[in-house]
DNA sequence: CGTGCGCTTGATAATGGTCAAGACGCGTGG
DNA sequence: CCACGCGTCTTGACCATTATCAAGCGCACG
């Protein structure tokens, strides 16, 4: 899903973050906001001048509310989050899961108000980066505007991946395809990628995959059975990562 | 579909348009770039310089091609270009289809590389706008920086609003929403939203809405037969608006 | 300890896909 | 100018995938 993210962070390993000095770049969870710009010293205090730094959520708690006045954009710390758009008649679609060093909110600029609504999945930490203070920056920092059009253009690219799934795959390839998705981003925290949590609901993923969510239980047990992973209600653990590359047909 | 860009344009009419002195913004193919902003003589002058105006090109001309180098985005000026995106086991996926004022290519600002290919589906023509420059002209030009973040934007929330509608909806459904866009964007041309022709085949279509072209076929009998619109080849008509909103059960 | 929500599993139904055949339209070449 | 041929579109019969409806389980939380 989310590959263009993934090589951005993939192809500049481990240079010393400035936010947080204690710690290298893979473990700062701003990585993907400051990592790819080579600023100056000041330059990183200017921005780190603007950034609600770490603001701690709990679970459930949103963070935004579709038609609300966009202000900011958000940075992941810890913890999931999903973004929402409820239609004219009621439904809603969950349009994004976003992960530590992921960005979301940015929705909001054309409009000047969000066209999503942002819940935290589970108890986490974000920092809120103004977008009047950010645009202001970017007009003085050029690598910093470079970054932020980069930024918005691979939300682009990773939505237009979602589209070609819900348009082409079937179910037991969504779901292979969002399992690697998931487990390229753990691994790129440096977490486990074949063993993990799935911080959302089975009713989040398939209404994300655009299936229901007797389809995702059917699609988790017969995987299983087939011992391609193997699963204990959210925990989840890939057993032949080859077979469900195999099953996705995608190129996660 | 394509709601974002829609209400930019309408909120802001008929100002005299700098590109093209003879004519009013709404008759110039440049208006969603050039429109929103505030720009003084001189700054115009700037922009103008960049853009490679009025390329023409002929029905089946690729603009740029996936994997290829990035390094412009083309607002339409005339005619209609579809944008696919080929997947790593050869399937298609059509992502976009653009009218005249509208831009496509930002997808490529991501990776430095196209992630589509950009095809005219007719004779018209495209402004180039090379992108390093404009990235250049947007650290002096503020109002210029701000609309390209809201283009950006603009195509992310329209992107969102497929993936809900091929993720919660039916057929008929996405069919009747693809026609109120279609018509909505004849309309800021000033043109007839009633009466139009197609530019795509039923297989562009049925690709972009995730259906087969048989499925389309069917349901373009059966709108007919409804008498909700009137189709003859690529022509059609929309008989009853309202009746094809209600279908659509979406805020197109 | 009970209630409820999330998850699983089964039976059945429907939407849309596949396969097949024929019509129509358009461009090309005789 | 007409005829041929191919590609696009339409329509029908049949089939498959996934949705819907229904029931039951189990864990979390009051």
């Amino acid at each position: 899903m989310n590959s263009a993210e993934g090589q951005r962070i993939q192809v500049r390993p481990a240079v010393q973050c400035n936010h947080s000095p204690s710690k290298s770049c893979g473990d700062c969870r701003l990585n993907t906001i400051c990592l790819p710009i080579a600023l100056e010293a000041d330059e990183v205090a200017r921005l780190e001048d603007i950034v609600q730094r770490g603001r701690p959520v709990e679970k459930g708690h949103q963070i935004y509310h579709q038609d609300q006045a966009f202000s900011a954009v958000y940075a992941v710390r810890l913890g999931c989050f999903k973004t929402i758009r409820t239609t004219a008649d009621g439904r809603e679609q969950v349009t994004g899961f976003y992960f530590p060093g992921e960005i979301f909110g940015m929705d909001g600029i054309a409009q000047s108000r969000h066209t999503n609504t942002a819940i935290a999945l589970e108890t986490g930490a974000i920092c809120e980066i103004p977008f009047d203070r950010l645009q202001d920056l970017s007009m003085k920092i050029s690598s910093l505007q470079k970054h932020f059009f980069q930024l918005m253009s691979s939300e682009i690219t990773a939505e237009q991946e979602l589209i070609t799934l819900l348009s082409k795959n079937s179910a037991e390839e969504r779901m292979a395809a969002l399992f690697l998705s998931i487990s390229t981003r753990f691994a790129q925290r440096n977490q486990s990628s074949m063993r993990f949590r799935l911080p959302m609901s089975r009713g989040d993923i398939s209404n994300y995959l655009g299936l229901t969510v007797e389809t995702v239980s059917r699609i988790l047990s017969r995987m299983q059975k087939a011992e391609v992973i193997r699963v204990d209600n959210k925990e989840v653990e890939i057993l032949d990562i080859e077979r469900l590359r195999g099953l996705a047909m995608v190129d996660a």
